[in-house]
DNA sequence: GCCAACGTTGGC
DNA sequence: GCCAACGTTGGC
């Protein structure tokens, strides 16, 4: 079994949020739709805990990490490519040769007080977490153990 | 709604 | 293989 890996896995509220991620138990993160955040997904484990980031956030619902998922399968053909109805519909993939893969992400916790991007910010000891960069739009990113738990103990 | 940052595409 | 144009993301 290899060593327990961190990350953080964005989604905007509106598409898919904590709350429904708590009411389905467990899901696939489908429509992934970039190189890098794929290759990420591709080495993460099943037992990887995943800070579930909400993005494009308002004043009412701010940006930030809103909980804990955790990884419960690796990555798989992720099947919205193949489906024309789809709107990640990727018509360059094929079953033969499928382009876009996805994990499978189960229900850990929800925050009592979610982390948002203002505290992240306000933290020293995340100075250099990846989501604090100007212009971080990578939707799948590594964390580190550290910074994990940092944002875990602000939630308490 | 604006705009900066970034990834992808396509002409050359 | 370069790079300008374009589309998308995401904070504000």
């Amino acid at each position: 079994m290899a060593q327990k890996q961190y990350w953080l896995i964005k989604s905007e509220a509106s598409c898919y949020s904590i709350s429904d991620l708590k009411k389905d138990k467990e899901t696939a993160w489908t429509g992934i739709r970039n190189y890098q955040a794929r290759n990420f997904m591709d080495s993460m484990n099943v037992g990887d805990l995943c800070l579930f980031y909400h993005s494009n956030g308002t004043d009412v619902h701010p940006s930030g990490v809103y909980g804990i998922a955790k990884v419960s399968k690796k990555a798989h053909a992720d099947a919205t490519q193949f489906d024309s109805k789809d709107e990640h519909y990727d018509k360059k993939a094929s079953k033969e040769k499928p382009i876009w893969r996805c994990v499978d992400v189960a229900f850990v916790k929800e925050f009592l007080k979610p982390i948002s991007l203002g505290d992240i910010k306000r933290e020293q000891r995340l100075e250099t977490i990846e989501v604090r960069k100007p212009g971080s739009r990578l939707s799948v990113q590594p964390v580190s153990e550290a910074h994990f738990k940092i944002i875990e103990g602000l939630s308490n």
